[in-house]
DNA sequence: CAAATCAGCTTGTATATACAATTGACTGTG
DNA sequence: CACAGTCAATTGTATATACAAGCTGATTTG
Protein backbone atom coordinates (compact mmCIF):
# COMPACT_ATOMS: atom_id res chain seq x y z
CA UNK A 1 0.00 0.00 0.00
CA UNK A 2 1.33 3.52 -1.15
CA UNK A 3 -0.40 5.79 1.07
CA UNK A 4 2.48 7.18 2.53
CA UNK A 5 4.53 9.88 0.67
CA UNK A 6 7.31 11.19 1.29
CA UNK A 7 7.57 15.44 0.78
CA UNK A 8 10.47 15.83 0.83
CA UNK A 9 14.37 13.51 0.98
CA UNK A 10 16.55 14.67 3.65
CA UNK A 11 19.23 16.73 2.09
CA UNK A 12 23.10 16.67 3.05
CA UNK A 13 22.73 20.22 4.45
CA UNK A 14 19.81 19.63 6.63
CA UNK A 15 21.68 16.49 8.52
CA UNK A 16 24.49 19.30 9.18
CA UNK A 17 21.61 21.28 10.35
CA UNK A 18 20.03 19.18 12.47
CA UNK A 19 23.25 18.32 13.91
CA UNK A 20 24.52 21.67 14.83
CA UNK A 21 20.63 22.21 16.05
CA UNK A 22 20.95 19.35 17.89
CA UNK A 23 24.13 19.87 19.76
CA UNK A 24 22.87 23.77 20.57
CA UNK A 25 19.64 22.45 22.16
CA UNK A 26 21.14 19.82 24.14
CA UNK A 27 23.68 21.87 25.73
CA UNK A 28 26.77 20.20 24.56
CA UNK A 29 27.72 23.32 22.79
CA UNK A 30 27.17 26.62 24.48
CA UNK A 31 26.43 29.93 23.76
CA UNK A 32 29.25 31.75 22.21
CA UNK A 33 31.22 28.16 21.99
CA UNK A 34 33.17 28.25 18.77
CA UNK A 35 31.90 25.17 16.40
CA UNK A 36 33.78 23.07 14.04
CA UNK A 37 35.27 24.72 11.10
CA UNK A 38 33.53 24.17 7.62
CA UNK A 39 36.75 22.05 7.13
CA UNK A 40 35.95 20.13 9.93
CA UNK A 41 32.79 19.73 9.66
CA UNK A 42 33.13 18.62 5.16
CA UNK A 43 35.23 15.70 6.56
CA UNK A 44 33.13 14.63 9.34
CA UNK A 45 29.98 14.53 7.30
CA UNK A 46 31.60 13.52 4.23
CA UNK A 47 31.05 16.28 2.11
CA UNK A 48 31.97 18.96 0.31
CA UNK A 49 33.07 21.88 2.17
CA UNK A 50 30.63 24.37 0.09
CA UNK A 51 28.11 21.84 1.61
CA UNK A 52 29.03 22.29 5.00
CA UNK A 53 29.46 25.72 4.71
CA UNK A 54 25.72 25.67 3.19
CA UNK A 55 24.00 24.27 6.40
CA UNK A 56 26.47 26.66 8.56
CA UNK A 57 25.63 29.39 6.64
CA UNK A 58 21.77 29.05 6.80
CA UNK A 59 21.85 28.62 10.74
CA UNK A 60 23.82 32.15 10.86
CA UNK A 61 21.17 33.48 8.63
CA UNK A 62 19.06 32.60 10.83
CA UNK A 63 20.48 34.25 13.79
CA UNK A 64 21.66 30.71 15.66
CA UNK A 65 25.18 31.14 14.69
CA UNK A 66 27.87 34.02 14.55
CA UNK A 67 30.22 34.05 12.25
CA UNK A 68 33.30 35.96 11.59
CA UNK A 69 35.70 35.65 8.65
CA UNK A 70 39.44 35.09 9.94
CA UNK A 71 38.13 33.95 13.43
CA UNK A 72 35.36 31.06 13.10
CA UNK A 73 31.29 30.40 14.08
CA UNK A 74 30.31 31.01 17.23
CA UNK A 75 26.59 29.46 18.89
CA UNK A 76 24.24 32.74 19.20
CA UNK A 77 23.28 34.61 22.22
CA UNK A 78 19.29 33.33 21.78
CA UNK A 79 18.42 36.62 23.90
CA UNK A 80 16.46 38.08 20.73
CA UNK A 81 13.60 35.97 20.93
CA UNK A 82 9.96 37.81 21.33
CA UNK A 83 7.11 36.30 23.71
CA UNK A 84 5.20 35.32 20.52
CA UNK A 85 4.61 31.82 19.66
CA UNK A 86 4.89 30.86 16.40
CA UNK A 87 2.33 28.79 14.59
CA UNK A 88 3.68 27.38 11.21
CA UNK A 89 2.45 24.98 9.46
CA UNK A 90 3.69 20.82 10.40
CA UNK A 91 5.50 20.49 7.21
CA UNK A 92 7.85 22.91 6.86
CA UNK A 93 8.23 22.94 10.45
CA UNK A 94 9.84 19.75 10.11
CA UNK A 95 11.55 20.28 7.04
CA UNK A 96 13.24 23.64 9.08
CA UNK A 97 14.29 21.14 11.73
CA UNK A 98 15.95 18.76 9.29
CA UNK A 99 13.73 16.46 9.73
CA UNK A 100 11.83 14.47 7.28
CA UNK A 101 8.12 14.56 6.78
CA UNK A 102 5.50 12.41 5.57
CA UNK A 103 1.78 12.10 5.82
CA UNK A 104 -1.10 10.10 5.38
CA UNK A 105 -4.73 10.36 4.57
CA UNK A 106 -6.96 8.81 6.83
CA UNK A 107 -10.48 9.59 5.39
CA UNK A 108 -11.41 12.12 2.82
CA UNK A 109 -15.43 12.94 2.54
CA UNK A 110 -18.37 14.76 2.37
CA UNK A 111 -20.54 14.96 5.84
CA UNK A 112 -23.11 17.12 7.29
CA UNK A 113 -21.68 20.10 9.57
CA UNK A 114 -23.21 19.14 12.95
CA UNK A 115 -23.90 23.35 14.79
CA UNK A 116 -20.02 23.75 16.46
CA UNK A 117 -18.92 22.87 13.01
CA UNK A 118 -21.22 24.78 11.06
CA UNK A 119 -20.90 27.71 13.42
CA UNK A 120 -16.86 27.78 13.35
CA UNK A 121 -17.05 27.58 9.44
CA UNK A 122 -19.95 30.14 9.31
CA UNK A 123 -22.45 27.86 7.27
CA UNK A 124 -25.90 26.35 7.49
CA UNK A 125 -26.38 23.83 10.39
CA UNK A 126 -26.14 19.87 8.74
CA UNK A 127 -25.31 21.32 5.10
CA UNK A 128 -22.17 19.51 3.31
CA UNK A 129 -18.74 20.39 4.61
CA UNK A 130 -15.51 18.79 3.50
CA UNK A 131 -14.12 16.33 5.86
CA UNK A 132 -10.38 15.33 5.78
CA UNK A 133 -8.21 13.31 8.38
CA UNK A 134 -4.55 13.24 7.70
CA UNK A 135 -1.72 11.65 9.93
CA UNK A 136 1.40 13.74 9.72
CA UNK A 137 5.37 12.25 10.72
CA UNK A 138 8.59 13.18 11.62
CA UNK A 139 11.09 10.60 10.25
CA UNK A 140 7.82 8.05 10.45
CA UNK A 141 7.01 9.02 13.77
CA UNK A 142 3.31 10.42 13.77
CA UNK A 143 4.05 13.37 15.05
CA UNK A 144 0.01 15.00 14.18
CA UNK A 145 -3.17 14.17 13.64
CA UNK A 146 -5.25 16.82 11.30
CA UNK A 147 -8.51 16.82 11.44
CA UNK A 148 -9.85 19.10 8.83
CA UNK A 149 -12.93 20.75 8.05
CA UNK A 150 -13.81 23.02 4.95
CA UNK A 151 -15.75 25.18 3.62
CA UNK A 152 -17.05 23.66 0.26
CA UNK A 153 -17.99 27.49 -1.00
CA UNK A 154 -14.60 28.22 -1.01
CA UNK A 155 -12.34 25.24 -2.07
CA UNK A 156 -14.81 23.13 -4.13
CA UNK A 157 -12.07 21.26 -5.08
CA UNK A 158 -10.93 19.88 -2.32
CA UNK A 159 -12.71 16.86 -2.45
CA UNK A 160 -11.21 15.77 -5.64
CA UNK A 161 -7.67 16.73 -4.15
CA UNK A 162 -4.98 13.65 -3.09
CA UNK A 163 -3.25 14.52 -0.02
CA UNK A 164 -0.69 12.21 -0.11
CA UNK A 165 1.00 14.46 -2.63
CA UNK A 166 0.21 17.94 -1.43
CA UNK A 167 -0.92 19.16 2.11
CA UNK A 168 -4.32 20.62 2.94
CA UNK A 169 -2.29 23.94 3.86
CA UNK A 170 -0.44 24.36 0.85
CA UNK A 171 -3.70 23.34 -1.32
CA UNK A 172 -5.92 25.65 0.68
CA UNK A 173 -2.91 28.65 0.38
CA UNK A 174 -2.91 28.28 -2.94
CA UNK A 175 -6.62 28.20 -4.04
CA UNK A 176 -7.30 30.62 -1.12
CA UNK A 177 -4.84 32.91 0.11
CA UNK A 178 -4.89 33.37 4.21
CA UNK A 179 -5.92 36.54 4.99
CA UNK A 180 -6.26 36.11 8.46
CA UNK A 181 -5.93 32.51 11.54
CA UNK A 182 -6.40 32.50 14.60
CA UNK A 183 -5.95 29.73 17.16
CA UNK A 184 -6.00 27.92 21.18
CA UNK A 185 -4.55 25.48 22.41
CA UNK A 186 -5.45 23.18 25.12
CA UNK A 187 -4.40 19.71 26.77
CA UNK A 188 -6.94 17.36 26.02
CA UNK A 189 -6.76 13.85 26.56
CA UNK A 190 -6.21 11.24 23.24
CA UNK A 191 -9.27 8.93 22.98
CA UNK A 192 -9.15 5.05 21.63
CA UNK A 193 -9.14 6.22 18.09
CA UNK A 194 -6.81 9.01 18.24
CA UNK A 195 -4.40 6.84 20.29
CA UNK A 196 -4.76 4.32 17.68
CA UNK A 197 -3.51 6.92 15.09
CA UNK A 198 -0.78 8.36 16.66
CA UNK A 199 0.70 5.02 17.85
CA UNK A 200 0.38 6.23 21.41
CA UNK A 201 -1.38 4.60 24.56
CA UNK A 202 -4.42 5.15 25.48
CA UNK A 203 -5.54 8.39 27.72
CA UNK A 204 -1.86 9.88 27.04
CA UNK A 205 -1.90 13.95 27.44
CA UNK A 206 -1.85 15.76 24.10
CA UNK A 207 -1.75 19.10 22.78
CA UNK A 208 -4.63 20.27 20.84
CA UNK A 209 -4.28 23.22 18.78
CA UNK A 210 -7.82 24.32 17.10
CA UNK A 211 -7.23 26.61 13.89
CA UNK A 212 -9.92 28.52 12.11
CA UNK A 213 -8.43 30.28 8.95
CA UNK A 214 -9.69 33.11 6.94
CA UNK A 215 -9.66 34.21 3.16
CA UNK A 216 -11.12 37.80 1.76
CA UNK A 217 -14.55 35.11 0.70
CA UNK A 218 -14.70 34.08 4.71
CA UNK A 219 -13.83 31.29 6.64
CA UNK A 220 -11.86 28.95 4.75
CA UNK A 221 -11.56 26.10 6.88
CA UNK A 222 -11.23 24.70 10.79
CA UNK A 223 -9.02 22.56 11.88
CA UNK A 224 -8.43 20.13 14.96
CA UNK A 225 -4.47 19.23 15.29
CA UNK A 226 -3.41 17.33 18.17
CA UNK A 227 0.03 16.48 18.96
CA UNK A 228 1.39 13.64 21.10
CA UNK A 229 2.51 15.23 24.65
CA UNK A 230 5.52 13.19 24.48
CA UNK A 231 6.23 14.20 20.96
CA UNK A 232 6.10 17.90 20.76
CA UNK A 233 6.68 21.06 22.38
CA UNK A 234 5.08 24.19 20.80
CA UNK A 235 7.45 27.29 20.41
CA UNK A 236 10.43 25.09 21.78
CA UNK A 237 12.70 26.20 18.86
CA UNK A 238 13.79 29.11 18.19
CA UNK A 239 11.77 31.54 16.59
CA UNK A 240 13.39 33.85 14.03
CA UNK A 241 11.07 36.81 13.56
CA UNK A 242 12.50 38.43 10.99
CA UNK A 243 13.06 41.50 13.01
CA UNK A 244 14.84 44.46 12.39
CA UNK A 245 17.94 44.61 14.27
CA UNK A 246 20.54 46.89 15.28
CA UNK A 247 23.68 45.57 14.40
CA UNK A 248 26.52 46.68 17.18
CA UNK A 249 30.30 46.64 15.93
CA UNK A 250 32.48 45.23 18.95
CA UNK B 1 48.33 48.43 0.42
CA UNK B 2 47.16 48.03 -3.16
CA UNK B 3 44.56 50.21 -3.78
CA UNK B 4 41.17 49.11 -5.32
CA UNK B 5 38.87 50.91 -7.01
CA UNK B 6 35.16 51.04 -5.81
CA UNK B 7 33.27 49.21 -8.07
CA UNK B 8 35.26 45.90 -7.57
CA UNK B 9 34.79 46.35 -4.00
CA UNK B 10 30.92 45.81 -4.35
CA UNK B 11 30.36 41.94 -4.49
CA UNK B 12 29.13 40.66 -7.94
CA UNK B 13 25.91 38.99 -6.39
CA UNK B 14 25.35 42.31 -4.00
CA UNK B 15 25.13 43.95 -7.79
CA UNK B 16 22.67 41.48 -9.00
CA UNK B 17 20.46 41.46 -5.75
CA UNK B 18 20.72 45.70 -6.04
CA UNK B 19 19.50 45.26 -9.74
CA UNK B 20 16.94 43.16 -8.85
CA UNK B 21 15.36 44.71 -6.17
CA UNK B 22 15.74 48.19 -8.51
CA UNK B 23 12.89 46.29 -11.33
CA UNK B 24 10.74 45.28 -8.60
CA UNK B 25 10.56 48.79 -6.66
CA UNK B 26 10.57 50.77 -9.78
CA UNK B 27 7.37 48.61 -10.75
CA UNK B 28 9.18 47.62 -13.69
CA UNK B 29 8.52 43.93 -12.67
CA UNK B 30 5.21 43.77 -10.91
CA UNK B 31 3.86 41.09 -8.28
CA UNK B 32 3.99 37.81 -10.02
CA UNK B 33 5.81 38.47 -12.86
CA UNK B 34 8.20 35.72 -13.87
CA UNK B 35 12.06 36.93 -13.68
CA UNK B 36 14.86 35.90 -15.69
CA UNK B 37 16.18 32.55 -14.95
CA UNK B 38 19.68 32.71 -13.37
CA UNK B 39 21.43 31.36 -16.35
CA UNK B 40 20.26 34.10 -17.80
CA UNK B 41 21.32 36.66 -15.21
CA UNK B 42 24.32 34.69 -15.02
CA UNK B 43 24.93 35.45 -18.61
CA UNK B 44 23.64 39.44 -18.63
CA UNK B 45 25.87 40.00 -15.63
CA UNK B 46 28.73 37.69 -16.81
CA UNK B 47 29.34 36.01 -13.72
CA UNK B 48 28.29 31.73 -13.22
CA UNK B 49 25.24 30.44 -12.91
CA UNK B 50 26.36 29.86 -8.90
CA UNK B 51 26.73 33.50 -8.43
CA UNK B 52 23.63 34.72 -10.25
CA UNK B 53 21.65 31.94 -7.51
CA UNK B 54 23.04 33.36 -4.95
CA UNK B 55 21.36 36.42 -5.46
CA UNK B 56 18.23 35.25 -6.35
CA UNK B 57 18.51 32.66 -3.54
CA UNK B 58 18.93 35.04 -0.32
CA UNK B 59 15.91 37.53 -1.78
CA UNK B 60 14.25 34.03 -1.60
CA UNK B 61 15.20 33.82 1.93
CA UNK B 62 13.53 37.20 2.53
CA UNK B 63 10.55 36.74 0.75
CA UNK B 64 10.93 39.05 -1.91
CA UNK B 65 11.12 36.19 -4.28
CA UNK B 66 9.03 33.11 -5.07
CA UNK B 67 10.94 30.27 -6.37
CA UNK B 68 9.61 26.98 -7.58
CA UNK B 69 11.53 24.46 -9.75
CA UNK B 70 11.07 23.45 -13.14
CA UNK B 71 9.12 26.85 -13.02
CA UNK B 72 10.79 30.08 -12.82
CA UNK B 73 11.42 32.47 -10.18
CA UNK B 74 8.42 35.09 -9.22
CA UNK B 75 7.99 38.55 -7.71
CA UNK B 76 6.37 37.82 -4.67
CA UNK B 77 3.67 39.13 -2.99
CA UNK B 78 4.69 41.89 -0.57
CA UNK B 79 2.67 40.29 2.33
CA UNK B 80 3.36 37.45 4.57
CA UNK B 81 1.64 36.39 7.32
CA UNK B 82 2.39 34.19 10.38
CA UNK B 83 0.16 33.48 13.14
CA UNK B 84 1.35 34.67 16.71
CA UNK B 85 0.14 33.35 20.13
CA UNK B 86 0.91 36.27 22.95
CA UNK B 87 1.28 34.85 26.34
CA UNK B 88 0.20 37.32 28.87
CA UNK B 89 0.44 36.78 32.79
CA UNK B 90 -2.20 35.13 34.39
CA UNK B 91 -3.19 37.82 36.55
CA UNK B 92 -4.19 40.23 34.06
CA UNK B 93 -5.68 37.51 31.81
CA UNK B 94 -8.21 36.76 34.24
CA UNK B 95 -8.73 40.14 34.74
CA UNK B 96 -8.66 40.76 31.50
CA UNK B 97 -11.76 38.63 30.75
CA UNK B 98 -13.29 40.19 33.57
CA UNK B 99 -12.85 37.73 36.24
CA UNK B 100 -11.27 37.94 39.99
CA UNK B 101 -7.05 36.81 40.15
CA UNK B 102 -6.27 35.14 43.82
CA UNK B 103 -3.19 33.45 44.62
CA UNK B 104 -2.12 31.78 47.42
CA UNK B 105 1.83 31.00 48.19
CA UNK B 106 2.81 27.44 49.14
CA UNK B 107 6.42 27.72 49.22
CA UNK B 108 9.09 29.88 49.16
CA UNK B 109 12.91 29.48 49.91
CA UNK B 110 16.22 28.85 48.82
CA UNK B 111 17.64 25.51 46.96
CA UNK B 112 20.62 24.56 45.06
CA UNK B 113 19.96 24.75 41.65
CA UNK B 114 19.92 20.74 40.16
CA UNK B 115 21.67 20.77 36.31
CA UNK B 116 18.68 21.96 34.65
CA UNK B 117 17.69 24.80 36.55
CA UNK B 118 21.39 26.10 37.03
CA UNK B 119 21.19 25.87 32.55
CA UNK B 120 17.99 27.45 31.95
CA UNK B 121 19.16 30.39 34.64
CA UNK B 122 22.48 30.46 33.53
CA UNK B 123 24.41 29.93 36.89
CA UNK B 124 26.60 27.25 38.62
CA UNK B 125 25.48 24.07 39.33
CA UNK B 126 24.08 23.29 42.56
CA UNK B 127 24.64 27.05 43.77
CA UNK B 128 22.02 28.54 45.59
CA UNK B 129 18.74 30.22 44.02
CA UNK B 130 14.79 31.10 44.88
CA UNK B 131 12.36 29.07 44.74
CA UNK B 132 8.69 29.73 45.17
CA UNK B 133 5.58 27.85 44.39
CA UNK B 134 2.43 29.43 43.92
CA UNK B 135 -1.30 28.53 43.04
CA UNK B 136 -4.09 31.14 40.84
CA UNK B 137 -7.24 31.15 41.06
CA UNK B 138 -9.94 32.70 38.88
CA UNK B 139 -13.03 33.49 40.79
CA UNK B 140 -11.46 30.87 43.53
CA UNK B 141 -11.16 27.82 41.24
CA UNK B 142 -7.25 26.77 40.76
CA UNK B 143 -6.20 27.84 37.20
CA UNK B 144 -2.35 27.54 37.36
CA UNK B 145 0.46 25.97 39.22
CA UNK B 146 3.41 28.21 38.89
CA UNK B 147 7.03 26.78 40.14
CA UNK B 148 9.21 29.31 39.59
CA UNK B 149 13.39 29.85 39.88
CA UNK B 150 14.63 32.93 40.30
CA UNK B 151 18.47 34.07 39.76
CA UNK B 152 19.66 35.62 43.12
CA UNK B 153 22.01 37.70 42.00
CA UNK B 154 19.53 39.80 39.84
CA UNK B 155 16.56 39.99 42.36
CA UNK B 156 18.55 38.98 45.98
CA UNK B 157 15.21 40.55 47.70
CA UNK B 158 12.77 37.79 46.21
CA UNK B 159 13.41 35.51 49.15
CA UNK B 160 12.04 38.64 51.37
CA UNK B 161 8.87 39.27 49.68
CA UNK B 162 4.93 37.93 50.32
CA UNK B 163 3.41 36.60 47.46
CA UNK B 164 0.38 37.11 48.63
CA UNK B 165 0.62 40.76 48.35
CA UNK B 166 2.08 40.75 44.73
CA UNK B 167 2.50 38.73 42.07
CA UNK B 168 6.50 37.20 41.30
CA UNK B 169 5.44 38.18 37.66
CA UNK B 170 4.70 41.76 38.96
CA UNK B 171 8.01 41.86 41.63
CA UNK B 172 10.37 41.09 39.02
CA UNK B 173 9.22 43.68 36.77
CA UNK B 174 9.37 45.81 38.90
CA UNK B 175 13.08 45.29 40.18
CA UNK B 176 14.61 43.79 36.68
CA UNK B 177 12.37 45.38 34.17
CA UNK B 178 12.35 42.26 31.09
CA UNK B 179 13.78 42.57 28.55
CA UNK B 180 13.00 39.57 26.26
CA UNK B 181 11.39 36.16 27.20
CA UNK B 182 11.14 32.95 25.31
CA UNK B 183 8.62 30.01 25.99
CA UNK B 184 7.50 26.32 25.11
CA UNK B 185 3.93 24.73 25.53
CA UNK B 186 3.55 21.39 25.51
CA UNK B 187 1.18 18.83 27.47
CA UNK B 188 2.02 16.83 30.12
CA UNK B 189 0.05 14.60 33.08
CA UNK B 190 -0.20 15.90 36.06
CA UNK B 191 1.48 14.23 39.43
CA UNK B 192 -0.29 13.51 42.79
CA UNK B 193 1.34 16.66 44.09
CA UNK B 194 0.56 18.50 41.32
CA UNK B 195 -3.32 17.06 41.06
CA UNK B 196 -3.74 18.17 44.89
CA UNK B 197 -2.67 21.59 44.66
CA UNK B 198 -5.06 22.19 41.38
CA UNK B 199 -7.89 20.27 43.15
CA UNK B 200 -7.78 17.89 39.77
CA UNK B 201 -8.11 14.35 39.61
CA UNK B 202 -4.37 12.70 39.50
CA UNK B 203 -3.17 11.88 35.94
CA UNK B 204 -5.26 14.71 34.00
CA UNK B 205 -3.87 16.37 31.08
CA UNK B 206 -2.63 19.76 32.15
CA UNK B 207 -0.73 22.78 29.68
CA UNK B 208 2.91 22.79 30.88
CA UNK B 209 4.35 26.21 29.78
CA UNK B 210 8.28 26.89 30.66
CA UNK B 211 8.59 30.80 30.37
CA UNK B 212 12.38 32.28 30.61
CA UNK B 213 13.00 35.65 31.05
CA UNK B 214 15.68 38.23 30.43
CA UNK B 215 16.90 41.60 32.23
CA UNK B 216 19.56 43.39 30.62
CA UNK B 217 21.80 41.54 33.33
CA UNK B 218 20.76 37.58 31.99
CA UNK B 219 18.37 35.54 32.92
CA UNK B 220 15.77 36.51 35.51
CA UNK B 221 14.00 33.31 35.89
CA UNK B 222 12.70 30.19 34.73
CA UNK B 223 9.33 29.34 35.47
CA UNK B 224 7.09 26.67 35.09
CA UNK B 225 3.38 26.92 34.75
CA UNK B 226 0.86 24.08 34.32
CA UNK B 227 -2.99 24.73 33.66
CA UNK B 228 -5.48 22.07 34.06
CA UNK B 229 -6.13 20.96 30.51
CA UNK B 230 -10.38 21.29 31.68
CA UNK B 231 -9.95 24.65 32.74
CA UNK B 232 -7.83 26.89 30.17
CA UNK B 233 -7.04 27.46 26.54
CA UNK B 234 -4.19 29.69 25.66
CA UNK B 235 -5.85 32.29 23.55
CA UNK B 236 -5.77 32.40 20.00
CA UNK B 237 -4.27 36.36 19.07
CA UNK B 238 -3.65 36.91 15.37
CA UNK B 239 -0.67 39.28 14.30
CA UNK B 240 -0.27 40.14 10.73
CA UNK B 241 3.36 42.20 9.95
CA UNK B 242 3.70 42.95 6.22
CA UNK B 243 7.30 42.54 5.02
CA UNK B 244 9.89 44.91 6.30
CA UNK B 245 11.87 46.80 3.58
CA UNK B 246 14.81 44.86 2.63
CA UNK B 247 18.14 47.15 3.06
CA UNK B 248 21.13 46.42 1.15
CA UNK B 249 24.52 46.71 2.93
CA UNK B 250 27.62 48.18 1.13
C1' DC C 1 62.00 45.04 24.19
C1' DA C 2 58.82 46.58 20.64
C1' DA C 3 57.27 46.59 16.18
C1' DA C 4 56.88 44.54 11.82
C1' DT C 5 56.41 40.37 9.29
C1' DC C 6 54.95 35.96 8.28
C1' DA C 7 52.54 31.44 8.52
C1' DG C 8 48.46 29.11 9.23
C1' DC C 9 44.03 28.97 10.23
C1' DT C 10 39.37 30.81 9.40
C1' DT C 11 35.43 32.58 6.62
C1' DG C 12 34.07 35.07 2.07
C1' DT C 13 33.63 35.28 -2.93
C1' DA C 14 33.56 33.26 -7.34
C1' DT C 15 33.82 29.78 -10.92
C1' DA C 16 32.99 25.43 -13.54
C1' DT C 17 30.76 21.30 -13.63
C1' DA C 18 27.56 17.43 -13.02
C1' DC C 19 23.38 15.42 -12.27
C1' DA C 20 18.56 15.28 -10.05
C1' DA C 21 13.80 16.82 -9.92
C1' DT C 22 10.02 19.34 -11.56
C1' DT C 23 7.23 21.70 -14.79
C1' DG C 24 5.14 22.73 -19.14
C1' DA C 25 5.07 22.35 -23.87
C1' DC C 26 5.60 19.62 -27.84
C1' DT C 27 5.08 15.46 -30.61
C1' DG C 28 3.94 11.21 -32.35
C1' DT C 29 0.62 7.43 -32.07
C1' DG C 30 -3.63 5.10 -31.75
C1' DC D 1 -9.08 14.15 -30.67
C1' DA D 2 -7.09 12.02 -26.57
C1' DC D 3 -3.19 10.26 -24.56
C1' DA D 4 1.37 8.89 -23.56
C1' DG D 5 5.96 9.80 -24.03
C1' DT D 6 9.68 12.89 -24.88
C1' DC D 7 12.22 17.04 -24.50
C1' DA D 8 13.80 21.52 -23.11
C1' DA D 9 13.97 24.85 -19.56
C1' DT D 10 14.45 25.80 -14.81
C1' DT D 11 15.50 25.31 -10.14
C1' DG D 12 17.79 22.14 -6.51
C1' DT D 13 21.74 19.59 -4.67
C1' DA D 14 26.48 18.54 -4.49
C1' DT D 15 31.37 18.64 -5.61
C1' DA D 16 36.10 20.42 -6.58
C1' DT D 17 38.84 24.23 -6.96
C1' DA D 18 40.98 28.82 -6.55
C1' DC D 19 42.00 32.87 -4.46
C1' DA D 20 40.76 36.92 -1.31
C1' DA D 21 40.41 38.70 3.26
C1' DG D 22 40.55 38.74 8.23
C1' DC D 23 42.31 37.09 12.71
C1' DT D 24 45.91 34.95 15.85
C1' DG D 25 50.12 33.69 17.37
C1' DA D 26 54.87 32.85 16.45
C1' DT D 27 58.96 34.61 14.38
C1' DT D 28 61.93 37.83 12.77
C1' DT D 29 63.80 42.31 12.73
C1' DG D 30 65.09 46.97 14.17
Amino acid sequence: MQEKSQHAAVKKFSQIKAHILDRIESGEWDVNQKIPSENELAAQFQVSRMTARRAVQELTEQDVLIRTQGLGTFVADTKTQSSLLEIKNIADEINDRGHMHSSTQVALSTIDAIPPVAIALGVEEYSPVFHSILIHHQNNVPIQLEERFVNPGIAPQYIDQDFNDITPHEYLSRVAPLTEAKHSVEAIQSNKQQSDWLNIDMKQPCLQLLRRTWSNQGVVSFARLIYPGSRYKLGGHLTFHTSQKIKMKG
